[in-house]
DNA sequence: CGTTGTGAAATGATTCACAGCT
DNA sequence: AGCTGTGAATCATTTCACAACG
């Protein structure tokens, strides 16, 4: 369908933005938008927006900007959450919990699926409709449901070896949140939530003037 | 001290991988590193780290390699991570309680010492020895006990209204779990975690060839 | 020796500025 | 007139490559 996309990093990153702010215009019946109010929203220049936007196409209208609609549709598209992804949870603890009950994820496309643990107090208690299974099943559960996505929420010893097994069920893309740096194929995606390193951020950026 | 120290963005974001490692390797008993493994563990060409660390002074000994304690030091002290940070949580849903009661902030230089909520089924219930309090609290306890940074983890639709309370209560930075850009006076530092946000780039490295 | 620290070169991203479309 | 799309210019970051050093 498209023929080769190559899209910046920088650029991918601001693709949710765009996306997050463009679903609410749209909800506020908003049906056109020029680059440089979109900008002002999100705190980037105009000739950004527009660049960023040159890269998969040409949408606008001279004179006018944006159809909200249509700019919604592709950007969806591109990122592939114009269908929805199941997830599989790793790890039943505390913040494996509330990420399962995390009540925003299905309007953005995601929908979790599958609950793993490995506590034998934990496997079998209910969550959300899903029995908490032993990670022994993942194995089978993930290539029978043909889940892509996971989230890791265990203890940093044992993330690397988890991360394996998942990779070699089938799971392209990990959102980890163990402090480690998982080490991944070519073409398994990992995305990081590393509460201390972002407070650190913070810590940092109180401590210097200008970063 | 310090004279006026400029660390690009980049070099800051790496500045806290470089010290989870560095400090798994001084646990390990390692006395020195040379720049080109550090990278390697990190995924950083050897030119990389030490372009990063020649940001902040000179470190090295030729032919031998970088002090992991020194190198450790050091760091934390830019970060300022090199004494212990109060921490506020506002907002005890089920992500507020999960961070509050994460247990490697301690141990990286961070301490939740209050929480606060609106819900009063939830305020006056105790969580790590910490009565849930009322919000309105809030502009008194931050600054008696020269709070600095805060964890925002509450409905998107009340996060902007707490994070101005925040900063009008003496906060510089916050920790955002809230799907929305924060808007806040300049010199005061944001930094957020969207669950979504990460899944979607997921779903978008799974989508495209390269990102 | 082996490894740092660093100018110089290469790559990458953002901003500028304007021709061209509606 | 107003705003897009985009080459050219600027700015930032990474990599190269090597002299200097312990």
């Amino acid at each position: 369908m498209d023929e080769r996309l190559r899209i910046p990093k920088p650029t991918a990153r601001r693709l949710s933005l765009y996306l997050r702010e463009l679903e609410a215009l749209k909800e506020a019946g908003l049906v056109s938008i020029n680059s440089t109010q979109l900008g002002k929203a999100l705190g980037f220049t105009g000739a950004q927006v527009r660049k960023d936007f040159a890269t998969f196409g040409t949408f606008g209208r001279p004179g006018v900007g944006y159809s909200v609609f249509h700019l919604c549709g592709t950007i969806k598209q591109i990122m592939g959450t114009d269908r929805t992804w199941d997830v599989a949870v790793v790890g039943a603890g505390k913040i494996g919990l509330a990420i399962t009950t995390y009540p925003r994820f299905i309007d953005r496309g995601f929908k979790v699926v599958a609950i793993f643990d490995n506590n034998p107090n934990i496997i079998g208690t209910t969550v959300t409709n899903h029995k908490v299974r032993p990670v022994a099943d993942m194995t089978r559960i993930i290539p029978l449901r043909d889940i892509r996505l996971a989230i890791l929420a265990v203890p940093v010893t044992v993330a690397q070896e988890l991360a394996d097994r998942l990779v070699a069920s089938g799971i392209t893309g990990i959102l980890n949140f163990a402090p480690v740096r998982l080490r991944v194929p070519d073409g398994i995606g990992v995305s990081s939530v590393d509460f201390s390193r972002s407070l650190e951020q913070l810590a940092l950026e109180t401590s210097i003037d200008f970063c």
